[in-house]
DNA sequence: CCTGTCACG
DNA sequence: GACGTACGTGACAGGG
């Protein structure tokens, strides 16, 4: 039954697509099994359009909803402007099939699916909109499309379901600097590049809303255009008035669509479970049905698996995919049953294996279980630590649970199979079931890891933990952690779980590892990085494993001390700082410091982000410090709370309690360059550059009769760019050991070197970290503080001194834009998807793809010393500790310091060799001594 | 949970 | 005076 659209009524218009491009570039090209049709954008679609709906509970759910699509290219604005998205790129071969199938996902889902030739989806959505606000009703417009922000205001408000902010009336203002009713007008003048609407030439948003402001409207301002003091504004106006008279019509919405249907026939609906099944059935989306059937109650529908397709004749190498099947996991119980898995993983020659603990750090939790797959679908698990009794008793028993064997017996069977060199032992992330195992006597290799196979194949396209691998690899979305343990307060550990269910998560895990390790091995040598995960991503864990377990000794008195006194400091600031604005106030809070200083003093200056809370930054306040004492005393207060909150007080309490040192976890897949990424604590991030921070490292000591020593490659990425950019003078710069920044400076403000000054050597020395950087006239003007027309200049003269410098981003860029990646000296590629995209994510990538070759070829070169390193120092009393991107920190007996720098200097040195041969030498320097800060 | 801020290379 | 911008990370505090 129907009722009417009127008040307490609240429409939802969902911008179909927008919807449809995003899920199209936020997934990988996935396709149909069974016949290969592209199906990744439809895919996404369907878990938006899903994830929308679980959204709409409670008082603010729409009671009328629609989705709302472009039909055909040509519009009534084609007619009034021929070039009306002409610059529009056509649409992707891939992704014109998977139209029609969004119009049905949606009507699958029960919701009203609506679109008119000759009319954009906008037409309709403001015709609807305007219906509804009639009406009396609400309505919301989820799109983040600026176009349709002319329609906020009276009930009507948008919603960007990505972020899940919405604009309403305010929201309009911050973007276009004035209200709905005129954003037209603005729209008009600034034109869009995205639409090619032409606008007046040279005037953006900015102008025109002050424009705007300052007349009225748009038809005041062009008739008042002679008024205009700005003769070069002014001209602009009165030459282009057509332009832009035909820009208002080009981005006014039409509001009054004709329109076949009306506001009743959106009424929301409960979708029908069958046809739903059917259509996620028929597009084989496995993870998405289940999820939906679990949710709404049904038997989620069986998809046929596809047939192995033979290829030319020849049988199909991929491999089957089975279905999940939990019921299938075995809980091993017994002696007999664990042999005869260890003999049919010695007999395969390779097996799957996780591990479950009581925890994440593995310096610190016990083992629960142990997990072997040895073919998909086939997995068990082997309990050894579960408790009894969790879910009714509030404390758990401490008494174990039945049907498990202790972990001796367990490793006694076990460990012969670990440690076996002829069965391989597959991970995701062995680094930590190896850890484990190493403190259970168990030393486990060889292996291979489908983390690690994943960052080597796909840096820069998806992160690479074991449940986003499931859902993109095998479209299984794997039980997770947190309907075993729950979360916060009231989590459980695993050895709380109960067997039956541990079985089932824990299995599948090994089962999943199993799966991704047969789908990535032949990737490898498809996508030629088998050299780079063999060479530079597997040897590593293992030598990360031993310095993460060794760890640094961190003196918890010299911390402590330097706490308190941070502490009376900070004290003393504060006091100052609420002396100086009048009130007491939270300085910690920029919202609060932001008022304060901009509102309460009238301080010049003040920006305002996209919160709407004004921007008290460090450059932010160093400017007004100039002026004031306040930003000043504030500026110290914030270095001594980052200080002390981040490394003084925190660090103690990464202080193992068993070794008395911090056992950092580096994370090999963090960065996408391959820099490794240091995690809990950061070891990478210890302060240096100020006098006060660097103090901190004072903490960091060798053990009594050693001591610390630090090598660092000198300035080793610009060595890098003037060999991979072939700089023949930056390169015989380095070949006689010259100042390079110095250098730099003589040939491009020509000044002799025995005249440089530190000022001009600075200067050349930003230029030469900007370029690395992908550099801008913008960027370097606000490093170095200077107008950004001089910087441009820097810039422009540095490339003709330089021109292999233009010709090396220029190359690189052209190289992402059609490989969609870039690559290091030894065959690291990493992705850049974004490369092609439009808009401000164009710049980022294109900057990102010039360093990425240089960030990673010095990454790489660092990763082979250090896996070289053990071997080399093997007979020395030498310990490595840490690695800080372009440093390592070994701890070694007194007595061997000279014999431990010269020998990792010379890995250090020739850790490019024999795979390149650079044309400028590696150069480490070396220090040493009681702590870090002497030793740096 | 997200944002701003700030520590490092 | 179109637009937004140096590259790569992780931790902490505030605030909704």
């Amino acid at each position: 039954m129907e009722t009417g659209f009127g008040k307490g009524c609240h429409l939802h218009l969902i911008d179909g697509s927008a919807f449809i491009f995003r899920a199209y570039h936020a997934l990988p090209p996935l396709t149909r099994k069974s016949d290969g049709l592209p199906i990744g954008a439809v895919a996404g679609f369907c878990n938006m359009l899903h994830r929308y709906v679980e959204g709409n509970t409670g008082a603010d759910a729409p009671t009328h909803v629609a989705v709302i699509f472009d039909k055909g290219s040509h519009t009534f604005r084609n007619d009034m402007y021929d070039l009306y998205k002409a610059n529009r790129e056509a649409m992707p071969e891939d992704l014109r099939p998977q139209m029609p199938l969004t119009r049905e996902a949606t009507r699958a889902f029960n919701i009203a699916c609506k679109e008119m030739e000759g009319w954009e989806a906008d037409d309709i959505i403001a015709t609807l909109a305007v219906q509804a606000r009639e009406a009396g009703g609400r309505c919301t417009i989820i799109s983040s499309d600026k176009d349709m922000m002319q329609l906020v205001g009276g009930g009507v408000e948008m919603l960007d379901a990505m972020k899940n902010r919405r604009i309403d009336v305010d929201g309009v203002h911050e973007k276009f600097g004035v209200g709905p009713e005129r954003v037209v007008d603005v729209q008009a003048l600034a034109g869009d590049s995205v639409d090619n609407v032409p606008g007046a030439p040279g005037i953006g948003i900015k102008t025109a809303a002050l424009l705007i402001n300052e007349y009225g409207d748009l038809e005041t301002l062009l008739d008042r255009a002679t008024e205009i003091k700005q003769p070069k504004r002014r001209q602009t106006l009165i030459d282009n008035r057509a332009q832009i008279e035909l820009s208002k019509k080009l981005v006014q919405l039409d509001e009054n669509t004709p329109l076949d249907f009306t506001l009743e026939d959106l009424e929301v609906k409960d979708p029908e479970p069958e046809a739903l099944m059917t259509f996620l059935a028929e597009m084989e989306f496995r993870t998405l049905s289940k999820r939906i059937a679990d949710q709404i109650g049904v038997e989620a529908p069986v998809i046929a698996d596809a047939p192995a397709k033979a290829a030319d004749g020849a049988a199909a190498d991929a491999p089957e995919d089975k279905p999940f099947d939990p019921e299938a996991y075995e809980w091993v119980k017994d002696r007999a049953r664990l042999e005869d898995w260890a003999a049919r993983a010695v007999a395969k020659g390779y097996v799957a294996v996780d591990t479950e603990t009581t925890g994440l750090d593995d310096m610190v939790v016990d083992l629960v279980g142990v997990c072997l797959s040895i073919e998909p679908g086939e997995a068990c698990y082997i309990p050894v630590a579960h408790k009894k009794g969790a879910a009714d008793d509030l404390f758990g028993s401490e008494e174990m649970a039945e049907g498990q064997m202790s972990v001796d017996e367990v490793l006694e069977v076990l460990k012969p199979v670990l440690e076996d060199a002829s069965v391989l032992k597959i991970f995701q992330n062995a680094k930590y079931d190896c850890k484990i195992l190493k403190r259970y006597g168990v030393s486990v290799a060889p292996i291979d890891d489908t983390m690690l196979m994943s960052y080597a194949l796909q840096a820069g396209l998806n992160r690479h933990g074991m449940d986003a691998l499931s859902e993109l690899y095998l479209s299984h979305q794997p039980i997770s952690i947190k309907t075993l343990l729950g979360t916060g307060k009231s989590a459980i550990t695993f050895d709380r779980v109960p067997i039956e269910d541990a079985v089932k998560y824990a299995a599948e895990d090994a089962d999943i590892t199993l799966r991704l390790w047969q789908k990535f091995k032949p990737q490898l040598h498809q996508q030629q990085v088998t050299t780079v995960y063999e060479t530079l991503e597997r040897p590593l864990s293992p030598v990360l494993a031993e310095m993460e377990m060794h760890g640094v000794k961190v003196d918890r008195d010299t911390l402590s001390r330097m706490s308190n006194a941070f502490a009376q400091k900070m004290a003393g600031l504060e006091a100052e700082i609420h002396d100086l604005a009048g009130e007491n106030f939270n300085v910690g809070s920029p919202a609060q410091l932001g008022e304060i200083l901009f509102d309460k003093m009238g301080l010049e200056g003040g920006k305002r982000g996209k919160n709407g809370k004004y921007s008290t930054g460090a450059d932010v306040l160093e400017d007004l410090a100039t002026e004031n004492d306040l930003p000043a005393r504030v500026l110290d207060w914030r270095q001594l709370s980052k200080l002390k909150s981040t490394y003084t007080d925190a660090l103690q309490d990464h202080i193992n309690p068993d070794t008395g040192r911090v056992h950092t976890s580096y994370v090999q897949t963090g960065a996408n360059t391959g820099r490794l990424a240091s995690t809990d604590p950061n070891l990478q991030n210890i302060p240096v550059r100020s006098e006060e921070g660097r103090r901190i490292r004072e903490a960091f000591v060798a053990e009594p009769g050693k001591t610390l020593i630090s090598l660092d490659y000198s300035q080793v990425e610009l060595r890098i760019l003037a060999h991979i950019a072939d700089i023949e003078a930056l390169k015989q710069a380095f070949r006689d050991g010259q100042d390079i920044h110095a250098m730099t400076a003589s040939e491009m403000f020509d000044v002799p070197m025995e005249e440089m000054t530190p000022e001009v050597r600075s200067r050349a020395k930003a230029i030469n970290f900007g370029v690395i950087y992908g550099i801008s006239g913008f960027g370097l003007a606000r490093n170095l503080r200077i107008p950004r027309g001089e910087a441009q200049d820097f810039i422009n003269r540095y490339f003709e001194r330089f021109p292999g410098i233009r010709t090396y981003m220029d190359d690189t860029k052209a190289f992402a834009k059609e490989h969609l990646y870039v690559q290091t000296l030894f065959g690291r590629k990493i992705h850049m998807p974004q490369i092609n995209a439009k808009g401000p994510h164009a710049g980022f990538a294109s900057r990102a793809a010039i360093n990425a070759p240089i960030q990673g070829t010095a990454a790489d070169i660092i990763r082979r010393a250090m896996i070289r390193m053990p071997e080399a120092i093997k007979d020395l009393p030498a310990k490595m500790l840490l690695q800080v991107h372009d440093e390592l920190i070994f701890e070694v007996e007194d007595s061997a310091v000279d014999d431990t720098i010269a020998v990792a200097r010379a890995v250090m040195e020739g850790a490019a060799e024999p795979a390149i041969k650079l044309d400028v030498p590696l150069i480490v320097d070396a220090g040493q001594g009681q702590n870090w800060a002497e030793a740096h």
